[in-house]
DNA sequence: TTGTAAGCGTTATCAG
DNA sequence: CTGATAACGCTTACAA
C-alpha cells in the first residue's frame, strides 16, 4: 500500500509538498503539482484515512447508529441523511448493536444520529460531554452537545382522531405498537386526548408490537368479540395491514362494518385493499433536515432548532 | 477528550504502562492494572479509534456498501452479517453512495462486502489488489483478494417453472427487474432455459423494476390483453404484489385466470390475498455465511468457497 | 515555492 | 514488571 512517502519519492519532492500539491493548496507550482498528481496516479495512492483524521482531528465521517436495519421508516431517513450529506462532502456511517457504541467511543465519527432506544440516555451524554455532538430522533433527551428532533406524534393523531369524531365514530379501539416505543406512547397520548376531549370515556386497547403479524392477530380477537369496535386506530401502517388482513379474511367489508386507519404512510399502504387512510410524515426530508442540522453542529456552527416536516393526512379508502 | 497520557498521568505510571494495563496483558502488576483502570474509568477515557488503527495497521471494521438502504432483501442480509461480526468483535459500517468509495480507499475498514452494481468493477480490482479483502454478492467477479457470493438464482426459477410446466401451465410472461440487475437476468435465464427444454417457444415479456409500482403497470398491461398469459412469473415479490393488486382490481382470480409466483419470500408475501407463491433464500443466514468468510480473510485464513444458502419454494395460494 | 520537523494518540520494541 | 522511545502516515507551522 503506498503511502504519500512513496508518492514523494517517486515525484522527486518532499513530503510536505507532496501533501500541499495533493490538498490543492496554492502554494504549489503548477509543475510540481503535475508530477506529485503523476507520481500518485501511478502508484494509485490514496491517503490512509486514519492517519489523516488523527492528525485533523476529525474524521468527516457521521455515524447513524440505527437499531436494527429493517422498517421503511429508517430506510427514508437514511435515504435522506445519506443524500444531505453526500452533498456535503461528509462520509455516512451506519451501525447497529456493539459496533455503534464502539465507534461512537472511539471517535471515528464526527458527530452521530442516534435512532436507537437501546443506547442509554446516560451514555449517550457521556459521550455528547466529551466532544461529539448527538443528535436523538424519536426521542427526548436534553443536554450539552445533545440535539433532539421528535415528531409531534401526538398532536396529528390527536387532530386526526377528532376528525373521525366529527365524522360520526364514537367506539375507538387503539392497536398498540411496543410499550417503549416512544412514537407509540406519543401517538396514544393523542389518540386518548381526543377521545376524552369529546367526552367518549371508554375504547379497546390491544397491545402489539409494530409487525404485520400483531396487528393480524389483534384483529383475530376483534372479529372475536359480540361489542366490536366501530374504528380501529393503528399505532403504524404495519399493524393495520395486518389487521386489514384478519378482516377481509374473515368478510367484515372496511369501512362499512369497521373503519381503520394507520401511521406512517409506507408505500405498501397504497397497494392493498382497502387502500388505507394514514398519517405521514415526508421521513426522507426529515433525514435531510436532521443531517443540515449535524453538518452545521460539526462544523461549529449553533443550531437553535431542527427544522421537522409537517405531518400529513391521507385520506384513502379504509375510512 | 482524555488520551492515554492523561490515564498514564493520573495512574502514576508511564504510558506504556498503562497501554498494558489497558490491553489487558498480562506483564502488569495487579495494583498497578487496577490503578489505570481506575483512572480510566475516572476520566471516562476511551481509546482513540485513528490513533490504534493507524498504528495496528488494522481497524476492526468491515464495510458494507449497499446502494440504496431500501429493501427487504438488503435488510435481512444486513441483520446477518452484523450479527456474525459482533459476535467476533468487528465493526459493521454499512454506507452507501460516494461514501463507500470514500471508506474504501481510505482504508477505514479492513475489509468489505459489496452489494452495489454502481461501483465499477475495475474500482473493486483495484482496491483489492491493494490488499483490501472484498467479497462481491450477487456479481460476479474474479481476481486477487476478491470473492463473489452469487445465489443460484437461474436453477432456482428453472426447477421451479419446469415443475409449473409439468403440473400443466403452457402459456407464461414474465415481469422483469431492471435490465443490469444481475439477479434479474440471472432468474430470466432460468425461466427462458426451462421453457426451452419443454419445447415451449414463446412467452410474454414485461418491463419492470423490482417495485410495486412496476408490477401494476406490467398488470395493467396484461389486463388490457385479449391473449392474457395462463401464469405470470415475477422477477421478485414486489413485482409480483404490484400484479396482484391490478388483477384484484379487475376482479381476475388468482390463481384460475391468472396463476403467478414472485421471488425473495418477502414478510409481506404470506399477508396479501391471495397469499403469495415464491422462491425464497434465507437471507440472514446468506449474512452471516458471508460474515463468516470476510471474518476468515481478513484474519489470514483462506477462504476457498463462501457457504451459501439453498433456496426453497414457498407454495401458497397463488399458482 | 519548497523543505524540515513537530506532533496527532496509540502500540510495540527494547532496555532496565 | 515498568519506562523510554521509535514508529504508524499524515498535516502544518516555520524556515529557507
Amino acid at each position: 500500500m503506498p503511502t504519500i512517502k512513496d508518492v514523494a519519492k517517486k515525484a522527486g519532492v518532499s513530503i510536505s509538498t507532496a501533501s500541499y500539491a495533493l490538498n490543492h493548496l496554492p502554494n504549489v507550482h503548477p509543475d510540481t503539482r503535475k508530477k506529485v498528481f503523476q507520481a500518485a496516479q501511478e502508484l494509485n495512492y490514496y491517503p490512509n484515512g486514519n492517519a489523516k483524521n488523527l492528525k485533523k482531528r476529525k474524521t468527516g465521517n457521521i455515524g447513524v447508529f440505527i437499531y436494527g436495519f429493517s422498517g421503511p421508516i429508517f430506510s427514508d431517513v437514511l435515504e435522506g441523511i445519506r443524500h444531505k450529506l453526500q452533498e456535503n462532502n461528509y462520509n455516512i456511517i451506519v451501525s447497529s448493536g456493539k459496533s455503534s457504541t464502539n465507534l461512537l467511543q472511539e471517535r471515528q465519527v464526527d458527530g452521530a444520529v442516534i435512532f436507537d432506544a437501546q443506547i442509554t440516555d446516560s451514555d449517550l451524554s457521556a459521550y455528547a460531554s466529551h466532544g461529539l455532538p448527538l443528535i436523538v430522533l424519536d426521542r427526548k433527551l436534553e443536554g450539552y452537545n445533545i440535539y433532539s428532533s421528535v415528531i409531534e406524534n401526538d398532536v396529528l393523531v390527536y387532530n386526526f382522531i377528532k376528525q373521525m369524531i366529527e365524522r360520526g365514530y364514537d367506539d375507538f379501539a387503539y392497536i398498540s405498537g411496543p410499550l417503549d416505543a416512544f412514537n407509540n406512547n406519543q401517538r396514544y397520548e393523542g389518540f386518548k386526548k381526543a377521545l376524552h376531549e369529546k367526552g367518549i370515556l371508554k375504547h379497546q386497547y390491544y397491545q402489539g408490537d409494530f409487525t404485520i403479524q400483531a396487528g393480524y392477530e389483534a384483529g383475530r380477537k376483534i372479529i372475536g368479540r359480540k361489542d366490536r369496535p366501530r374504528f380501529v386506530f393503528c399505532a403504524n401502517d404495519e399493524s393495520a395491514i395486518g389487521l386489514i388482513q384478519a378482516l377481509n379474511e374473515a368478510n367484515i367489508t372496511i369501512p362499512d362494518e369497521i373503519a381503520l386507519a394507520g401511521f406512517d404512510n409506507i408505500y405498501l399502504g397504497q397497494y392493498i385493499k382497502p387502500k388505507l387512510t394514514t398519517i405521514g410524515i415526508d421521513h426522507i426530508l426529515w433525514g435531510e433536515k436532521v443531517a443540515e442540522a449535524i453538518i452545521k453542529i460539526v462544523s461549529g456552527q449553533t443550531v437553535k432548532k431542527i427544522e421537522k416536516p409537517v405531518g400529513e393526512i391521507y385520506e384513502r379508502e379504509s375510512c
